[in-house]
DNA sequence: TATGAATGAGGATTCATTCAT
DNA sequence: GATGAATGAATCCTCATTCAT
């Protein structure tokens, strides 16, 4: 019901094997947020992620290829935290209404609480091509998640039957991912409130759900 | 009815004094286009825009201070192209739907026309705080205008009363230049007309206009 | 007496025929001697010459090749003003006494009008070969005319004649000279009256001449 | 007794905290006063004190900021050196004269050994305001030393009281400063004994020590 | 592994000087 | 003579990346 963010990695070096190695790295990763939640992805400097971790600056490199490399461990972690401890449990429901509801919620509360975060990675997909690539791959696999049951609904006569169900799909969540930019990163004051009930509002009302 | 883009700018070097000083001045603008185009804004290196025009790298700064500076004349320029050719002439007006319908055609023409520029201002607004700022107070304006029109409607019982009209404007505009750029920059395949018509539903749809 | 400042000049372009070309002339030596007060000669862009005249750039080239040329001719000028409207006149004195108070009050008085100018000669005697050439040169000349003087005072016996005469004439203009840099530059705080009866009675006692 | 040169230093980048870097860093400032030495301070390209160094250009910005950081450090070295081996032993102190003429030839030995260097600080002291600035402060300081003295033996009858104690003592330095300037630098021939008791001789005389 | 120094490619800018009009 | 644009050489400085300890 809801958009972008995220990004798969892959290999780079070797996972580190001693425990000391799995601390060094973990705590790049974590500093590595910190500067980039700080400076942006293009203003921060790959030294800086060693030494706001107390490190040499050499030291990158033993666990790092590039600025994108460590990037990509950031944005895997704030997507588990995205996930993992609020969510996706009891949307039990049928109703399409109270899923869309959720939906919405559960993104607008993610978005809000790692908004630097979300930012920098706005950044990073206007800036980066493999990062533009990997978010339209995971926003496709969303939008056909969410197109999939907008044709359901349609074909049970509950939603408007003209409407392109793939595109309504992402129009509806780019609408909602890129008011969560505007409130949260911008800054524009919307009460938290309001803007999940308009944003409801337009789901339903733009997919002529019955009241 | 649709969003964001435009910066304004102001003083820079002196204008040039002469004929030949206009043209040179016109002939980097005209190749610093190219340039964006082709490399982005941050990938453009300042001396490839003399370069581009088949002059010296110093003429650049007779005539402009910064990338940023020659950028804003670059868009100040679109801005102007994808106002006047097509536009404003014969909003017929009263028929809300017809205005929207207009309003999204126009728009979604435009940004294909120049969508890569869109993209790279795209990128700029994400990357420079003064067009950040620019592109937001630009924003706010033609939300505002937007907001009027939909209380309007609200008030003559033609729209969903429930809705918050400033966000719903927001969001609404936010819709559909945010598919704008996914079509026409990501190049998701979607036919113009479906995405035309797609948008105008979700309008009429989301506003409640009845049909 | 005393010492430094001067510069002699030679050739440049050929002397200006017209009226026109000899006001444009003028008017460059002006402006010239305006920005080198405000800027000093090093950061003095010699484009901004003409462009203090109110003339376009190129102009400055009709008249002068260097920023050194045109400052040679500035300097010029001020030792004229120097030492024209005050000076010279009636020194018929043979007291040597009143020939020291004379020179010295004589030169600390130009010195303090044309401090700014000052500061910048002494700026560029540190910078330019050519002009630390002329001006020793020019030293050398007066240097001996004070030694002269000293020599001549030994001689009937008024002065100390354990003294080196060209050393001391170089040694007790310079002290003037570097006082006067001090005072009217740098901007000690020193009555002026104090630093000259100061200056007067070192040379006295410097020379031992009877009371 | 004597006047002018010194600078003080502050911060610039962080300390290196290895050997190699503590003798990179050493072998620089080295460099760099071959190199004032040679090209004096405006002259000198920055790139050019690594490259005597036989290191790569970067490496410079590795502990310095800017040629001027780099000249502080020359001028401190300098200093001590100018301090150190000769100096400040055994002013047997109480006779005036023998502590007059110690400063004086003390003063003047370490400024023919450092002719070149002191030079360029000359230079600077010309052009660039902070150092304008610390030149002064430093004077200031030597200045009132010297006034201190000169009170002291007015006060005891033993020197000229109608002088200003501390325009004299500024005086009496600059001409020790300038002649050194004027013979060391500008390689007026003057024989260096000639020179020291000439010097030795005139401030004896201006301040009336008696015999 | 960790350290922290050394490297050097890459681009930005300035401004004296030339020259067509 | 005057204009004002165009030229391009010359340095500056940053920072990703490598590497000896």
């Amino acid at each position: 019901m809801n958009p972008e963010a995220g990004v798969e990695d892959r290999a780079g070096r070797a996972a580190p094997k001693s425990k000391r190695g799995l601390r060094t790295r973990a705590a790049l990763i974590a500093a590595a947020r910190e500067v980039f939640e700080r400076d942006g992805f293009l203003d921060a400097r790959i030294s800086d992620i060693p030494k706001a971790a107390g490190m040499a600056s050499g030291t990158f490199y033993t666990y790092f290829d590039s600025k994108e490399e460590i990037f990509t461990e950031v944005v895997r972690q704030i997507r588990e935290e995205m996930l993992h401890p609020h969510v996706r449990e009891s949307i039990g429901d049928d109703d399409p209404r109270e899923l869309i509801a959720a939906a919405n919620r559960e993104y607008l509360q993610s978005y809000r609480r790692n908004a630097r975060l979300m930012a920098v990675l706005e950044q990073v997909s206007k800036v980066d091509e493999k990062f533009r690539t990997l978010r339209r791959e995971r926003g496709a696999a969303l939008g056909e998640r969410n197109a999939a049951m907008i044709r359901d609904l349609q074909e049970r006569g509950l939603a408007d039957a003209r409407l392109d169900p793939l595109i309504t799909s992402w129009a509806l969540s780019s609408m909602v991912g890129r008011m969560a930019y505007t409130v949260f990163v911008e800054g524009d004051e919307v009460p938290f409130e309001r803007l999940v009930e308009t944003m409801n509002q337009l789901w339903y009302n733009a997919l002529r759900l019955g009241d």
